[in-house]
DNA sequence: ACAGTTTATCATATAATCATGATCAACGCA
DNA sequence: TGCGTTGATCATGATTATATGATAAACTGT
């Protein structure tokens, strides 16, 4: 797995949350529902989101958790970011001082794979993933529509 | 980190045996100390290599670890392998069936850079590392050549 | 003010990862 | 045979990741 469990959970429940069509605040156990994921675990999970700025909080009735922020303006590192020391060590070899004027044995090969993987992070928006899921739908509702037509 | 400390144990580990110029047996406590890896710790993981066909294991003196097959052989997956749960998981977000037919959101995308890793990890041997050993060898000795050549 | 809802936090549990130290078992050699 | 070397294994512990359940605190609407 290159991310951890909890990142994943992240990255499903803000996607989850920008899915919203009003913007809204989204409930916790909805959430959890809506991606099975663990009610208080993600609760804590969506409680760093929000102290990381990329949700919004709010208790009470009408609470809930939202994007603090445009979905195309949150980046899927911007997500990962509170969970996972990223880019903390990119060096596959842990040598310290791994680096382009002295490569560890494995540097030129593995900087390519690591350096897709981080740009797809930080190119990658929320809004990039909506989009996607905007085109499935639309894809289900076109066969629904057919379907529902046609009986 | 996309690997695992384990993982990277490893990779040094097996890269260090492959170093051995006569192909014969090094100690646990020769390579904990070279790549400065828990002496216990490492035992486990070699012992693990030993019993995946990776290196084989001598007890007693002129005992030690040795590669199984010549270094052009041995992949960096197959290095992993017995520690990573490598390519279980494919899909960023989880999604069990997540496939080109059923895409998740971050499918395309992701696909690009979880098989890059992928393919280096399957295409990269153990010979590949230490043929860039040995230039940066060569050219550490060049320099110190001319430098004792110099003086 | 109060009742109900919702997030925030606390206390705890479980499993995996990472690691240490002691002992066991095999092997080579005198 | 017996001694020293070496990997193999056992027992244990620390730390982190992954949770679960109970309670506290904040907010809404009445």
């Amino acid at each position: 797995m290159l991310v951890s469990q909890t990142v994943e959970y992240a990255l499903r429940a803000v996607l989850q949350i920008a899915r919203d069509p009003d913007g809204s605040s989204v409930r916790v156990g909805d959430i959890a529902d809506a991606i099975d994921v663990p009610r208080n675990y993600l609760s804590k999970i969506l409680h760093r989101l929000a102290r990381a700025r990329i949700l919004e909080s709010a208790r009470g009735p009408t609470g809930g958790f939202k994007l603090a922020r445009p979905p195309e303006e949150i980046t899927l590192a911007q997500v990962a970011a509170p969970f996972a020391p990223m880019g903390e060590r990119t060096c596959l070899l842990g040598q310290p001082a791994c680096g382009d004027d002295r490569p560890c044995a494995a540097h030129s090969r593995w900087k390519l794979v690591a350096q897709q993987a981080e740009e797809f992070f930080n190119r990658t928006t929320v809004a990039d993933l909506l989009a996607h899921g905007a085109s499935t739908e639309a894809k289900r509702a076109g066969r629904r529509r057919r379907a529902t037509t046609s009986a």
